[in-house]
DNA sequence: CAGTGGCACTTGTG
DNA sequence: CACAAGTGCCACTG
């Protein structure tokens, strides 16, 4: 069940553009940490863990969002 | 203190 | 058999 539990190639795109847009959209004075993240999706029926919600963001070239907060 | 990054394990596919 | 993706804890940094 390894390719069930996960997501086609194209959710996880989507989902990645989700949290950056998320993170922009929220403030950036008070940056979203991949736990919120996590959470969030998690809300949208996204199952997806902190370590994989964090991998993500690098993907989106963004490096921790807590130091994004100096933007 | 809170958040982040790395390694190893697990499981299906070519 | 080897790879890729997601998940677990620990240790590091600001």
């Amino acid at each position: 069940s390894f390719p069930t539990r996960r997501s086609s190639d194209l959710a996880v795109t989507i989902i990645k553009k989700k949290i950056k847009n998320m993170i922009d959209k929220e403030n950036k004075k008070k940056p979203l940490s991949d736990q919120v993240i996590c959470d969030n999706l998690n809300s949208e029926k996204i199952n997806i863990s902190r370590r994989t919600v964090a991998k993500y963001r690098e993907e989106l070239g963004i490096q921790s969002s807590s130091k994004r907060k100096r933007i």
